[in-house]
Order: structure tokens, then C-alpha cells, then sequence
DNA sequence: CCGTATCCCCTCCGATACTG
DNA sequence: CAGTATCGGAGGGGATACGG
């Protein structure tokens, strides 16, 4: 009784299925540049166990991302490649990784900011993270909203782990902005219908599947 | 102490964390289309619970791709709002989302083709997702790898819940891709080099952060 | 070299109940 | 209406040890 886990029916959910979890984009990434052995995997992702990383691989194997192909030599061999469908993710993972960088930047451009406008006189020992102090713009009343002004992450159960260091960069917010484009997101293709009667609730635990008929492509 | 859990600095990795957990990418859907107030998001996504969208939508802001605006007024209303960050998602849920159906109708040719080749006698009540049955290969050795040739999955512990229905999509299949173009990804944008001397392992936990200086953007 | 099994912690997420 | 507190289960993922 392996591993397979019933994927999501909502197209995005079901991709993040795909390639979430903590290694899948690193195996992915990899094998973008070509097959790789397992061992070159486990030296190309050293933080990573040899059972996950085992695991990861066998669902994506399961997905249909990635092929195996065993070499019964001695010693054994064993190469994952990517397959067609796994390499149709790689504008994906490419886009998510420039997507990443970018909030990066901007988040600690916002983070420097409320920083120097407050900046605490005794001495900081670990890094502190810091996040806006908004003010909610109302349409009747002003409302301040200091939640959550300063947080500091204190280091959990590590020994010698390098900080997350940080630098500034000069960049300017955004306040609202006008949506209205709609995308046709969702919808699982293939049937699944269902008109969704109302007044359905507390009712089945949905769990994987997730009927969802929320995301309806139209309205 | 709140929430706030010091994203990842491989921008990948991030961004996956950003937009990762069962409920973020439809809270996004929704917010794409315009500002939502609470009540119209746990309207639209009725199998969440208040607690869990709460919770993704602080992080969401922590993160800086939601804006929350308090309207002090009885009742109270508090409306959330894509940032312009957030908006920046969207090119990527639609991707996700695009992917998702593809691989949805991919894998579910691929299987619906393994069923008629070896169609069990006996009835089958239950929706049999069956996976490849490949053959491995060798350069020297001819291996047939049968692993895991079908799995039931079985529901478990749900009561009335719709079942996943799959339909067949004529469609063929890819064997082996030649891969070469590198896309320059990952590689925290600013700072945190550190040249990470070898025969480090086995050590610090390296849970939250990880260095993984793996990614370099050379080579 | 490749892979599995075991143990164990910690996060995610759901249910429920209670405040302003 | 919006939000927090508390409990509890399921699963991901790490460490380690063992088997082909």
C-alpha cells in the first residue's frame, strides 16, 4: 500500500499538488538540465534525506513528471529523466522563481522602510523582522491598525545555521489597484458537473477531492 | 506570538510557500477579481473553515500580497484586497491552473489506456487508477520494472461525497526528451553568498532557512 | 548504490466554542 | 460580522538503521 493520494479535481489545486512539498522543485529543476542518477540528486540537493527525496520521486514518478529507468548492473543504477508532461513545467517553475526574487526585493524594500522610520535604540542580537503598520482607509471612520508591528523570529532548535541576511532596495509601493480582467481560471475539463444545490453544509468532510463547485468558470 | 515563519531564500522554494496551502490560490482567484470582504470569501469558498481563512489571509498580508482594510462601523466590514504583489500571482494561477487541466487530461488518457489493455473480469465498483507499467531501459541489461501496477484507491473516510469522474482522452505518449536550454533560476537575489565549505553534513537542522547553496546559477 | 522501515516532531487544517 | 482560543487528527519530512 504505497503512496498515490487521489489529486485535487481543481486544475491549480491539483497542480500545486504536483509540486509542492519541499523538494519537488529542486528534483524538477535538475532534471531540466537532464537525467540524473539518484545519488547525483542527493549530492545535487544535499539538505535533503535520502527517503524524501526517495518519496518525492515516486510521486512524481506517479504523476507522470518524471520516468525511472533501472539499469540492473553491479552496482545497481538507477536514472529519473523528466518526462514530456515534467518538462511542460518548466516555464512554471521558472516563472515561480522570478516571481520569488521579485517579492524578495520588494518585501524587504517595505521591511527597511518601517524599519528606519522606528528603529529601536538598543542593540539587535538577531535579526528582526518587521512588517507594515498599515493604516485601513476607511470610507466613514479612520481606523489604525497596528497588529502584529514587530516580530521577532527567534531561532527554533538550530546550532550554527547561517542568518537570513538582508539588504535594501529603494521601491515604492502600490495602494489598490483596479481589477476587472477576468481570467477563465478552474474548472475541472472533463464532466463533473453538478449544479451545487444550496444549504449544503456541515455535510461530508470533502477532504481530497474538495467538490468545490465554487470556481465556476463563468460569472 | 503570532504567526510569521521567515520565508525560504530560494526564490522557488518562496514563492511556493506564498501561494502554498490548501486555500491561498482560490482566496487569490477571487481577490483577482476584486476586493472581498470575509463573509464573501467564506461564501465562495464554503468548505473552509473561518479559523484556516483567517489564518491564510494574515499570512497572505504578512506577505505582503493582500492589503485588509477595517471599516470601524457597526457591523463591522473588513475588506481585502489584492495587492499589487498579489496581482503580480496571476499570470501563475493561470499557468497552475492551465497545467493542472493538461495534466488532468494527460494522465488520465494514460490510464484509461493501461485499463483496456489488462481490464480485470470482475466487476469494479470503485474507480481504479491504475499507472504506467513501463519498461526500463538498460544499456546492457534488459530490466521490466512492474512496480506498483495498480493501485485501488480506496475512499476512505468519506460519506457522500461525489465521486472523481474521468473521461478519455485520446492521447500520445512522449519517451525520453533531449533537454539542454538552462534557465538561469533560482539564486536569492540579494546577498547571503557565503562559499560553504565542503564535508558539512550531518549537521545543524538547516529546517526553515536552508542554505542550500545548491542552486547556484552558474554551471 | 538504491531503496525501505521505524520513530518522532511539527505543521496544516478542521471542528467547536467563545468575544467584540 | 469578524475574529481568537483550544483541541485533535493526518500527513510531511527528518534521522537512523537495515536489506537487496
Amino acid at each position: 500500500m504505497p503512496i498515490m493520494k487521489e489529486l485535487p479535481l481543481v486544475p491549480a489545486e491539483r497542480a500545486l499538488k504536483v509540486i509542492g512539498g519541499r523538494w519537488k522543485v529542486f528534483v524538477l529543476y535538475f532534471l531540466f538540465e537532464g537525467p540524473k542518477r539518484l545519488s547525483e540528486l542527493r549530492r545535487l540537493i544535499p539538505d535533503v534525506s535520502q527517503k524524501v527525496l526517495v518519496q518525492a520521486l515516486r510521486e512524481m514518478e506517479e504523476h507522470g513528471i518524471v520516468d525511472r529507468e533501472i539499469f540492473a548492473e553491479v552496482p545497481p543504477r538507477v536514472v529519473y529523466t523528466a518526462t514530456k508532461l515534467g518538462l511542460s513545467l518548466r516555464p512554471i517553475v521558472s516563472a515561480l522563481c522570478t516571481w520569488g526574487r521579485q517579492h524578495a526585493d520588494e518585501l524587504n524594500a517595505i521591511d527597511e522602510r518601517a524599519r528606519v522610520s522606528a528603529t529601536p535604540p538598543s542593540r539587535c542580537t538577531e535579526v528582526t523582522n518587521s512588517r507594515r503598520t498599515e493604516v485601513a482607509n476607511s470610507r466613514r471612520t479612520e481606523v489604525t491598525n497596528s497588529r502584529r508591528t514587530e516580530v521577532a523570529n527567534s531561532r527554533r532548535t538550530e546550532v550554527a545555521n547561517p542568518p537570513t541576511q538582508r539588504t535594501e532596495v529603494a521601491n515604492p509601493q502600490a495602494r489598490r489597484a483596479s481589477v476587472s480582467t477576468r481570467t477563465s481560471l478552474e474548472r475541472s475539463s472533463t464532466g463533473t458537473r453538478r449544479t451545487e444545490t444550496p444549504s449544503r453544509r456541515t455535510s461530508a468532510r470533502t477532504k481530497p477531492g474538495s467538490d468545490i463547485a465554487a470556481i465556476r468558470g463563468g460569472s
